[in-house]
DNA sequence: AAGACGGGGAT
DNA sequence: ATCCCAGTCTT
C-alpha cells in the first residue's frame, strides 16, 4: 500500500473547510500584527479563547504597542493579568517587550531563533507567531493540533516526549502547505477546537474523516493518549486580613512558587500560631479584634489550597513598617495591583 | 523526564 | 469529579 501525500488527503480538505467554517473574527485576527499575535498566543497558553477575549481587549486598549508595553511599569502589566493565571506569562511578556525595545528597536523580530529566545516564548508559540503572520511556515504544537494529528495519522504514546513527540512534529511539518500556511495553521487549530473535540467529537462534520486512521480503527476516543494524573496535593493557609476601616494590608509575594510577585494577604502556614504572629506584626501594645470568614478551597491544577481568612480589625496601623513589598491600601485601589482570584474573592466578600 | 505553574469551561 | 485548555520554565 502506497502512502498518499498528506498535502492531498489532509491539508487541502482542511483549507477548504476553513474558508467555509473556520474562525475569522477573533479579536486578535482583526488587523493582525506580530504584536497582537504575540500577546494573544501568550494569553492563550493553557487558557480558553472565551476566557482570554476580555483580557486581550483591555490589554491591547491600554498597551497598544510594543513600546507602550515596554514603557509601562511591571506592576501595571501584572494588574492586567489578575485572575488570568500563570502569572509568569505577564512578567515575561513585559520583560520581552523591554528586550525588543532595546535589542530590536521596538520592532518584533522575524527570525525564529531570536523569537524563541525571548522569555515566555517556546517553539510552539514562536512557530505560531511566524506562521499566522505569513512570515515563515512553522507548526504550532498546541492541544488542538496534537489531537487532530494524533488521531488522523494514528500517533500513539505520550506526545510530550521521546519518539512520539518527534513523530508528531515531523508529521505536522509535512502537512504545512507552501502557500496558505497561515490559513492552515489557523485551520488545524479551528478543526481541533470545534470539530475534533476531546470527547464530543463531530466526525460527521470533519473534512478529513475519510482518511482518519483513528476513526477507521474506532479509536478516536483513546487518542491522543492522556497522561496519568498525579494525585492532587492538599495544603492549608491562614490568610491574615489586616484591616483598618476600608484600608487593607497587602504584601508582595515571593517571586517563586504560587502567585509569584503578586500582592496578597500575609500568609501563615497552618502550624504557625496566629496570636503571637499578630502581636509581633502589629505591635503587642495595639488592640485588635479577630473575626473569621468561612474557609474555602481554592483549587489549582496541581494543588488544592484550603484558605482560612482571618480578619484582624485594627484601629490605627503604624505605617512606619510599610516597605517596598508591603502596602496599606484602600479597597478601591486594590484592583490596580496584580492579585490572585483568592484575594479578589475575599475582598469582594468583605 | 517530571513537576510547577491558575483558573475556568465543558461534560 | 475529571479532563483539558493556542505551553513554558525549572529542576
Amino acid at each position: 500500500m502506497t502512502k498518499k501525500n498528506p498535502q492531498e488527503i489532509f491539508t487541502k480538505p482542511i483549507l477548504e473547510w476553513w474558508h467555509k467554517s473556520g474562525r475569522k473574527d477573533l479579536p486578535w485576527q482583526k488587523e493582525k500584527s506580530l504584536y497582537k499575535t504575540w500577546v494573544s498566543e501568550i494569553m492563550l497558553q493553557q487558557t480558553q479563547v472565551k476566557t482570554v477575549i476580555p483580557y486581550f481587549l483591555k490589554f491591547l486598549s491600554d498597551f497598544p504597542s510594543i513600546s507602550g508595553l515596554a514603557n509601562a511599569k511591571e506592576s501595571e502589566v501584572m494588574s492586567h493579568w489578575s485572575g488570568l493565571g500563570y502569572y509568569s506569562r505577564a512578567r515575561n511578556l513585559h520583560k520581552a517587550a523591554t528586550i525588543i525595545k532595546k535589542e530590536y528597536g521596538g520592532k518584533f523580530p522575524q527570525n525564529f531563533d531570536q523569537i524563541v529566545a525571548l522569555p515566555g516564548i517556546g517553539p510552539s508559540t514562536a512557530g505560531a507567531i511566524l506562521s499566522l503572520n505569513k512570515i515563515e511556515p512553522r507548526p504550532i504544537m498546541d492541544g488542538n493540533v496534537k489531537r487532530v494529528i494524533a488521531r488522523h495519522f494514528y500517533v500513539e504514546g505520550d506526545l510530550s516526549k521521546g519518539d512520539s513527540k518527534n513523530r508528531i512534529w515531523k508529521l505536522t511539518e509535512s502537512c504545512i502547505p507552501d502557500s496558505e500556511f497561515d490559513v492552515f495553521t489557523q485551520a488545524i487549530m479551528d478543526l481541533g477546537a470545534t470539530v475534533c473535540l476531546p470527547r464530543k467529537y463531530k466526525c460527521e462534520q470533519c473534512p478529513v474523516n475519510q482518511s482518519c486512521i483513528a476513526k477507521r480503527k474506532n479509536m478516536v476516543e483513546s487518542l491522543p493518549q492522556k497522561k496519568a494524573r498525579k494525585r492532587k496535593k492538599k495544603t492549608e493557609y491562614n490568610f491574615m486580613v489586616i484591616r483598618s476601616g476600608e484600608d487593607f494590608l497587602l504584601e508582595r509575594r515571593d517571586s517563586n512558587g504560587i502567585w509569584p510577585g503578586l500582592w496578597s494577604f500575609p500568609t501563615l502556614e497552618i502550624n504557625e500560631k496566629v496570636r503571637p504572629w499578630i502581636n509581633s506584626y502589629i505591635g503587642v501594645s495595639n488592640s485588635y479584634e479577630l473575626s473569621y470568614m468561612d474557609p474555602f478551597i481554592h483549587s489549582l491544577s496541581h494543588i488544592d489550597i484550603k484558605i482560612n481568612p482571618i480578619i484582624v480589625d485594627v484601629n490605627d496601623y503604624k505605617t512606619d513598617t510599610i516597605s517596598k513589598d508591603m502596602i496599606f491600601i484602600k479597597r478601591q485601589k486594590i484592583k490596580s495591583l496584580g492579585i490572585s482570584k483568592a484575594v479578589k474573592k475575599i475582598i469582594d466578600e468583605l
